[in-house]
DNA sequence: ATATCTGCAAATTATTTGCATCGTG
DNA sequence: CACGATGCAAATAATTTGCAGATAT
C-alpha cells in the first residue's frame, strides 16, 4: 500500500480549491517538499528549474502566496529582512537551525495558557500567535560540518 | 522625585554604549516613546520631522537598526510583508491588535516548559523564540470606534 | 579638533502589475 | 474550447551604499 506523497496531497489540496495543477506548482511543490530549509523566492526558481526550465520568478511568488492561502506553505519572519518560505501547515510552528538554516515544524504546545497569559497582562482578546523558536538542529549538534 | 523617561533611558543606553545623542536620534526616540503601534521607517520619518524637519529616510533606516542592536527597539514581523517597529526590550513579546494595530509589550511566559516541548518534538536545542500574539485590544474590544 | 553622524542622490534588491500567450480541465 | 495560469518586461516599493558636509563630545 503506497503511502500518499506530499506532493500527492498537495495536488488534492489544490484540486479541491478548485485551482490548477500545472507544471509551474508541481515545481514549487516539488522544491518545497525536497528541502526542509527556508528557501527564498530566488532560490526556488533556481531549483524548480531543474525541472520546469521555464518557471519564471514571478510564478513563484504568486504561487507561493496561493499555497499560503491555502495553508499548505508557511512564510518564515527571519530575524533578519528576507521572506523565507517553507512547507508547513498554518496550525504548527518552526524550529530553525542558527547554524544551517534548517526548519522543522512542531505542533503547537497549546494556547490556553499562552492566551491566558497575554489576556492578563495586557487585556487582549487573543486570537492567534507566530511562534518562532531558533536554536542547534541535531545534525549540527552531533556533527563539526553541520547539515547544509 | 522625577521618574526617568522612556526617552532619558534611552539616551542612557545610547551614551553607555558611546553612541552619540543627536537630534534625529532624539526624534526617532521620541516618536517610538509616544506611539503604542507598529510604525513603518516612512511613519517614523514622516512624525520625526514634526520636530526635526530635516530628518532623512536612511537615517531612520540606520538609527533603528541601532536601536534594534542595543535592545530598545523591536522589529515586528506583521503578517503582511512590510516590516514595523516598536519600542520595547527584546526579552519582552508584543500583543498586537488585529483591529487598529496597536502593540503591547507583555513578559515572556517562560520558556522551560517551550523549550522542553520543542526539544521533545524536533531535537533543537533551543536558545531563542519569537512570539507575537495577535487579538483584540481593550479599546477596541470596548468602543467601536477603535483605537486607531 | 575630529571622528561620528547625517542627508541627498543613486544603486540595489524585493515585490507587484499589465498583457499577450499558453495549457489544463 | 474557455478560462485560469504563465512569463516577460516594466513599474513600484523597500532598503542599502557612497560621499561631502554638518555636529556632538
Amino acid at each position: 500500500m503506497k503511502k500518499i506523497s506530499n506532493e500527492d496531497s498537495w495536488a488534492g489540496v489544490l484540486r479541491d480549491a478548485g485551482f490548477r495543477l500545472t507544471m509551474p506548482r508541481r515545481a514549487v511543490i516539488r522544491v518545497l517538499s525536497e528541502h526542509r530549509e527556508g528557501l527564498a523566492p530566488e532560490d526556488i526558481r533556481r531549483l524548480g528549474r531543474e525541472t520546469h526550465p521555464s518557471l519564471g520568478l514571478v510564478t513563484v511568488y504568486r504561487t507561493l502566496e496561493l499555497f499560503e492561502n491555502l495553508g499548505i506553505v508557511r512564510r518564515i519572519h527571519l530575524p533578519g529582512r528576507r521572506h523565507c518560505f517553507c512547507a508547513g501547515r498554518d496550525d504548527t510552528h518552526f524550529a530553525v537551525c542558527s547554524r544551517c538554516g534548517r526548519v522543522t515544524e512542531f505542533p503547537c504546545p497549546g494556547t490556553p495558557g499562552l492566551y491566558g497569559h497575554v489576556r492578563t497582562e495586557t487585556g487582549y482578546a487573543p486570537t492567534g500567535h507566530i511562534l518562532e523558536v531558533s536554536g542547534v538542529c541535531p545534525v549540527c549538534a552531533r556533527g563539526r560540518e553541520g547539515c547544509g
